[in-house]
RNA sequence: CGGGGCGUGGCGCAGUGGCUUAGCGCGCCAGCUUGGGGUGCUGGAGGUCGUCGGUUCAAAUCCGAUCGCCCCGACCA
């Protein structure tokens, strides 16, 4: 391909929008344009990479015997009625109408989609297991598109989806994936963990995701100093301590317009470890709840979702007037009827602790959970926080930035009974498919190599990834017999089968130089008029700056070297 | 949804009430020059100053509304 004529554009400056390392990297090299917020154009550069990340996928998949199809993108209301998600999915669900007013969606993800292919297609246990794949376009109407390309409301997903007839063939489907995945991740050149993570919307099974820590990243996990635990912030769980004050009879106390903790500890001169706040959580037709948590510590709502359910929401303030007679920051968990209160664990024996007193303008003193309040379970509903304690061996829990690129669920049997995707086991007994459901998003990784190989000078792309092999440079390219080499070069390089991108733009060097460095592109070819009388070519490699001197014969033999070298670094 | 910031040629920016024709750098076009890390010079093309409304003799500039984009947070397979 011919640098001169290409879709390639180039930035001098960067982009005022990006931000992140990636994103102003991708911008700058030409590789994306953004055409609204969370949307994006992947201009040829950008594709091709994603071209070399799909094949690399879909190899792996293969591999372990997963079946490639595409699924539509629009989907029918109904079949979102089905398993529940149309309403559980809220906003975050691009919705439209056809012009018989009939509701779709652009999927968002495919759980019911294929839980319809099987309910229709599996009928015996001699169907299973299966496991089905595609690599598509997703939609989410993200509440806030970021850093480009990381978190968008358009973007390309290989998803993948395994029926098994028990947990048993469950288990081997996962694993099977979480293998593939670390092969797509490492062939892809990129350093990655694997964590502990929650389902979120899909479920509440086993998940483990695969993320890159980097500072760029749009997620938080906690890891360990010491050991090698480490958790998305949704599900990680820190020891924390116990903390107990002197054992008094409940007085009131007057705290006028002090709501938050931190109004309250100021006013009262106490420590936040001495304050209980107090949620409430309602759903439609459920009984509301309670939630119970020391002051110093943020609750983490996806616990809350896990205990409660999908439809327990933070309750609005005119439900807390009807449920407390209070304000909101006067509320506290002494006296209440109806309600069911749940505490976190470390909050097991406190007493002498301070909170809402259910009276506007108020706060009570001496509180005693086991005295006082009818709490029904005691469990961890706490967000983990730097300089907590590791549950396994005592470390301390740091939080890190990163970027989650892939995603492995248990989901169970939650899709195929609500969709009725059932197969008959040996006994002719009807049971429910038991399902996986395997993610991986496309972009991420192309944004996650810029974050992890880029530097101030662009993007460095791993071989495998690259969206060409050589960047032949061609220096003066009126002059006769520069042009005459270089297009003898370039011969020699295609018929070794490398793909090569040509800059034999009338301009100056260093614009060329540049360009090459800021698109990444591993090894790059320089013909010029220096090297042209003794028939020499200079070969640069972008990650390391290793310069060669070579004769023209052994161009094609030395760039493949490279590249295989380059290979076989990524492998290591 | 809360907080902050920004919308002026393709890109990055300057311009807070009257210099007539809205500037500058880069890019683009023409010509020369230079030629191994963004060469120098000359001459050009290109702008409803996000949109709508208001104030004023006069608005890119002041006021109001609205739309869009970015960042932090909330949220998020």
């Amino acid at each position: 391909m011919k640098f001169d004529k290409s879709l390639i554009a180039t930035l001098r400056e960067d982009p005022k929008e990006a931000e992140s390392k990636s994103h102003r990297i991708l911008l700058r090299g030409g590789f994306i344009r953004q055409l609204a917020s969370g949307i994006h154009t992947y201009l040829p550069l950008g594709w091709r990479i994603l071209l070399k990340i799909s094949n690399i996928v879909r190899e792996e998949m293969d591999r372990i015997g997963a079946q490639e199809l595409l699924m539509p993108a629009l989907s029918p209301k109904e079949i979102w009625e089905e398993s529940g998600r149309w309403q559980e999915y809220g906003d975050d669900m691009f919705r439209l109408k056809d012009r018989k007013d009939r509701e779709y969606c652009l999927c968002p993800t495919h759980e019911e989609i294929v839980a319809d292919i099987a309910r229709n297609k599996i009928r015996s246990y001699r169907d299973l297991p299966q496991m089905w794949y595609q690599i598509q376009t997703k939609f989410r109407d993200e509440p806030r598109p970021r850093s480009g390309v990381l978190r968008s409301r358009q973007f390309i997903m290989k998803d993948s989806y395994s029926l098994d007839r028990d947990e048993k063939g469950l288990d081997r489907s996962f694993n099977l994936h979480r293998d593939a995945y670390m092969k797509i991740f490492k062939r892809c050149g990129l350093d990655f963990v694997i964590v502990e993570a929650s389902g979120g919307l899909m479920g509440t099974g086993e998940s483990k995701e695969f993320v890159a820590l980097v500072e760029g990243g749009e997620d938080q996990l906690a890891t360990c100093k010491q050991c090698d635990y480490r958790a998305n912030m949704q599900v990680a769980e820190g020891q924390g301590e116990h903390k107990s004050f002197a054992d008094t009879p409940i007085t009131q106390v007057a705290t006028p317009g002090k709501r938050t903790v931190e109004e309250v500890t100021e006013f009262l001169n106490v420590c936040a470890e001495n304050l209980v706040k107090s949620m409430f959580f309602t759903a439609a037709g459920k009984e509301p709840v309670l939630i119970l948590i020391r002051g110093d510590y943020e609750i983490n709502e996806d616990k809350i979702v896990c205990l409660l359910g999908h439809d327990y929401q933070p309750a609005t303030a005119e439900e807390i007037k009807k449920h407390f007679d209070a304000e909101p920051g006067f509320v506290g968990p002494v006296g209440v009827e109806n309600v069911s209160i749940y505490a976190d664990e470390l909050l097991r024996d406190a007493q002498g602790m301070i909170t809402g007193a259910n009276r506007d303008g108020y706060h009570i003193k001496g509180l005693n959970l086991k005295r006082d309040t009818r709490v029904k379970e005691f469990v961890n509903l706490r967000m983990i926080r730097h300089g907590d304690r590791c549950t396994r061996c005592g470390g301390e829990i740091h939080i890190q930035t990163a970027l989650e690129l892939g995603h492995i669920f248990k989901l169970g049997t939650k899709y195929s009974i609500s969709l009725g995707a059932n197969y008959l086991d040996e006994k002719g007994q009807a049971r429910p498919i038991v399902m996986g459901s395997y993610g991986i998003g496309l972009e991420r990784i192309m944004a996650c190599a810029c974050e992890q190989q880029g530097d101030e000078r662009g993007a460095s792309w791993p071989i495998s990834i690259a969206p060409f092999d050589t960047y032949v440079t061609v220096l003066n390219p009126l002059d006769e017999k520069v042009a005459q080499m270089s297009g003898e070069v370039i011969q020699l390089l295609t018929n070794a089968g490398l793909s090569i991108i040509i800059d034999d733009r009338d301009i100056s060097a260093g614009i060329k130089f540049n360009d090459s460095d800021l698109i990444g592109i591993p090894v790059r070819v320089t013909v010029g008029p220096k090297g042209v009388k003794s028939n020499r070519i200079d070969i640069y490699m972008r990650q390391t700056g290793e310069r060669l001197d070579v004769d023209k014969s052994e161009v094609a033999t030395k760039c493949l070297q490279i590249k295989k070298l380059l290979y076989e670094r990524i492998s290591e």
